[in-house]
DNA sequence: CCATTACGCTACGAGTCGTAGCGAAAGCGC
DNA sequence: GCGCTTTCGCTACGACTCGTAGCGTAATGG
């Protein structure tokens, strides 16, 4: 009993390289099949190892594509290029890039499909990719704050929503945008859409239940003027 | 040759509610089933039909749920309560009730995963499911645009890539919360959201390339004002 | 040297896929 | 009514994938 929680009990230790060439595969073959034709025999193959072997270290194929995948936001970064701006665009660039490769477009979707019927599945995929990039979120807001470039937010629990507000916004709306509109996440489109975001969070305070805001915010430089007065 | 455009050309029709019976079987073997448990086979016997009038009408699995997944999409109208902030709420929740729904969740998530690898698949997709969302968009925006709530832009260009990245934002923030995140869309947030969304959608005009907005926006206080003209 | 664990390999029943073939049913034009 | 055409229900089929069991071998620790 002694030696329970030793890493390895004893016996013949499991080959780290199998586990990397199994991801590997797992990745090469999202790229040339896909989700669907996919098969774990064929990741075996392509991995040179025996199929039992991937059974033994992993449930299924949803679990097995999720850390196949989890490997592909690891070179996600936080750059720090002076302003809220521009921090925003690098991180949002780097996740477009990723979204584009086509292992981590059919691979990522298909495990979230997966996961709305599967709660142990949903949070492998919440502690192996979504919170390692949540904390970009977090870090960045943080940072912004300290600048002076982001409001603070007092109340803790207003301070988390607003943060899983973020996360959402910018997660979701470059995924759509890549995989549902299927057009590309190129610069131009992620300076237009941190833009938008950025202006709606400087103001966007507390969600009070107020009226409706007539006011159309006065005019703002940009393309300046134009809905001023235009009404009916 | 006269008969070619004839909607039926002869012979015995295709039974109309048949094609009910298939659809509403597909949505209710999604719910019990999720999308990798789905079988065609499956769905025949729940609707009554041979697996063959199956594979007659629908090219696989993936068409027959774009299509059957299509249809929960019908409800969705553009209310009229007056401003810009209730009308957008009140389509964002209720595109939210939609995806709480389980049929919504495995099926749309799986059929885009498929898409990825699918062009025609994808165009399916867009013309019975996305364009139909997309045109929400577009008439919200020209009815706000009227009553002066947002800034007209005159270039058509421009005003379409804004179009198309309100519909990304709205669309996917509320697919990433709901799936990913795996948290409620419920009024509370839709109102934050919809509240910052709006919030930068009224400044938000033409992304100029220029530099970065080192304006810290200065106390956010309420909602109202605050990125009025504190520019340095 | 021996216990223990991982590995490669083969084989297997179970289940699904998508199609072919057949006879019967249901419309349309005459 | 009668034939033509298309659809429908049903059965059967080969091909494929799944996930597991069994066995002998390889690698590590005591």
């Amino acid at each position: 009993m002694q030696s329970r929680t030793r890493s390895v009990r004893a016996g013949r230790p499991r080959s780290a390289a199998a586990d990397a060439a199994i991801l590997a595969a797992t990745r090469a073959a999202l790229v040339e099949l896909g989700w669907s034709k996919l098969t774990l025999g064929d990741v075996a193959t392509r991995a040179g190892v025996a199929k039992t072997t991937l059974y033994r270290r992993w449930a299924g194929k949803s679990e097995l594509v999720v850390d196949a995948v989890a490997g592909l936001f690891d070179e996600l970064r936080l750059p720090d290029r002076g302003s809220l701006a521009a921090d925003l665009e690098g991180v949002v660039l780097q996740f477009a890039r990723i979204l584009a490769r086509p292992e981590a477009q059919s691979g990522l979707m298909a495990v979230i499909a997966e996961a709305t019927r599967d709660e142990a599945l949903r949070n492998r995929i919440r502690a192996s990719i979504v919170d390692r990039q949540k904390r970009l979120v977090l870090e960045g807001r943080a940072r912004a704050q300290s600048r002076g470039e982001l409001p603070w937010e007092p109340d803790p629990e207003e301070a988390a929503r607003t943060a899983d507000l973020i996360f959402d916004m910018v997660a979701g709306t470059v995924v759509h945008r890549t995989l549902v509109s299927a057009e590309p996440a190129d610069e131009a489109w992620v300076r237009h859409f941190t833009r938008v975001l950025l202006t709606g969070l400087r103001s966007g305070g507390p969600p009070e239940p107020s009226p409706l805001p007539r006011n159309p915010g006065g005019r703002e430089g940009g393309t300046a003027r134009a809905e001023g007065d235009s009404g009916d």
